[in-house]
RNA sequence: GUGACUGUAGCGCAGUUGGUAGCGCACUGGAUUGUGAUUCCGGUGGUCGUGGGUUCGAGUCCCAUCAGUCACCCCA
């Protein structure tokens, strides 16, 4: 015990206990996201390290000290070593490939990834170094309506999942320019009260002075609520953008909070910005959050292009399903196999091989590893199978198998071999339309 | 990164002022020589996260370290 290699801090497995959960909510957002008309692509986990300071932000935490940086090797060729880094998120690079192979180049695309992103922060439940997000990014719509899409999807994937009491916030921070112009009028109003900052707040005022707007140091409070508002410094084509949103939403019947603190930490996003958060899961309560990155294509070389998407944290909400106790669909077989004795095993697994053939849906297990019937019958119960099979010597030689009944009251019955395929697709059947 | 709490069998936990470990579930054998889940009886399983220290003696006290959890920070 003492020696044994433990998983890297902050970096878990996922469990067969859990795995039927992850592929239940993976198949209902592969199968939403399809419908909407979105295509999947897929990047590398790495990347140049200077895609994510130009994406990301130079003085962001996600770039100044959690990134995975590691040194690419110098090949045969001889071509430098350069400074590579495992994906804190995933826009960039999928902005990156986009304008790599031409895609976002003048025309429309709805994209959708998935996969683990590295992120070197200190764990906490909801949080890890290792984590799962889908994203979805859209390219080349410069409207509302596809804010309101995508705000639209996540909210029905939230119906899909059977998921309660996650909110909606929805902000906007107006176009780059205004942006930049209301952060320096901040970082003014606050540089003229420095005495009156906490801790926290001082070190935001270079890093990200919108987010001081945010604290939860109630000796805040009263500096932040006489700050310039940043309602009144959008300028005039977000302010119409945003109330456009407005009315697409109430449209849908998709409530929502404005919330004139919500501020992304990311430094490509502009104009919309929206979050999913729940109260259930302490403080790691957004789940889903994104918005507008209009200027993001073109600062990382492409054509001006509008942008919109958002991430999801998976692990959060794999969490939020578990605690709101949310079902999952079973995974249990059908039926599970037990054979006595030499020539039961030798006709047995023929059997079972001849029924997997006729009913290609079967969710059917063989007992391997032997046992005598009261283990193998332990076996079949702890399976979570509906019904034995049971093959046995005595059964051999009648030519029939027996069918047992191990969910329900009925008796266990004897059907010849020939009936076998006939009467189990029958109970398939049955079994569906329950 | 800062602060706090926790770590005892596969899992969930108990262990008194220091006297070398126990319960439930799970697993396994039997009652039931070809039938599970229920019931009854028995059994396996722990260098007490790791490494040092104090002590005649440490699961218990001290230090360090690793991991998890909570809050902050940050974010999905």
């Amino acid at each position: 015990m003492a020696n044994n290699i433990q998983s890297i801090r902050g970096m878990h497995d996922i469990l067969p206990d859990s795995t039927p959960l992850w592929q239940h909510f993976e198949k209902i957002v592969r199968t939403l996201l399809g419908n909407y008309g979105y295509n999947e692509i897929r990047m590398p986990l790495v990347e140049q390290t200077d895609l994510f300071k130009r994406a990301v932000g130079e003085v962001t935490d996600i770039v100044e000290k959690e990134m995975y940086i590691l040194e690419n090797r110098k090949d045969s060729e001889g071509s430098e070593p350069f400074s590579m880094a495992l994906r804190p998120e995933g826009t960039a690079g999928c902005v990156r490939a986009g304008i790599q192979a031409g895609l976002i180049f003048n025309q429309q695309q709805r994209l959708w990834y998935a996969g683990p992103m590295f992120r070197a922060e200190r764990p906490q439940k909801g949080r890890y170094r290792q984590f799962t997000q889908i994203g979805v990014e859209t390219f080349g719509f410069a409207g509302p309506d596809i804010d309101a899409e995508l705000i639209a999807i996540s909210a029905r994937l939230w119906k899909q999942l059977g998921l309660r009491n996650i909110h909606l916030e929805i902000n906007s921070l107006g176009t780059l320019e205004a942006r930049q112009a209301y952060r320096q009028l901040l970082v003014d109003y606050f540089s003229d009260q420095q005495e009156l900052l906490d801790e926290d707040s001082k070190r935001r005022l270079h890093t990200n002075p919108l987010r001081i707007l945010d604290s939860k140091n109630p000796a805040m409070r009263e500096l932040v609520a006489a700050a310039p508002n940043l309602h009144e410094h959008l300028d005039t084509e977000s302010a119409e953008h945003f109330s456009q949103l407005q009315s697409l939403l109430d449209g849908m019947g998709i409530p929502y909070r404005l919330n004139p603190r919500l501020v992304r930490g990311l430094d490509y996003y502009s104009r919309t910005v929206f979050e999913w958060v729940t109260d259930e899961l302490g403080s790691q309560g957004t789940v889903c959050a994104g918005g507008r990155y209009d200027g993001l294509v073109e600062q990382l070389g492409g054509r001006p292009t509008p942008a919109c998407g958002f991430a999801m944290g998976v692990e959060r909400l794999i969490l939020l399903l578990e605690t709101q106790n949310i079902p999952t669909p079973a995974t249990a077989p059908d039926l599970f196999m037990i054979m006595a004795g030499d020539k039961a095993i030798q006709a047995g697994l023929g059997f079972a091989e001849q029924l997997r053939d006729n009913l290609p849906d079967l969710r059917l297990v063989s007992n391997c590893g032997g046992g005598n019937f009261k283990t193998q019958m332990k076996r079949a119960d702890k399976s979570g199978a509906a019904f034995a099979l049971i093959l046995g010597e005595n059964e051999i030689e009648r030519g029939e198998i027996g069918l047992k009944p191990l969910r329900t009251k009925g008796e266990q019955i004897n059907l010849p071999f020939s009936s076998l395929t006939a009467h189990l697709s029958q109970l398939l059947e049955n079994a569906k339309q329950h």
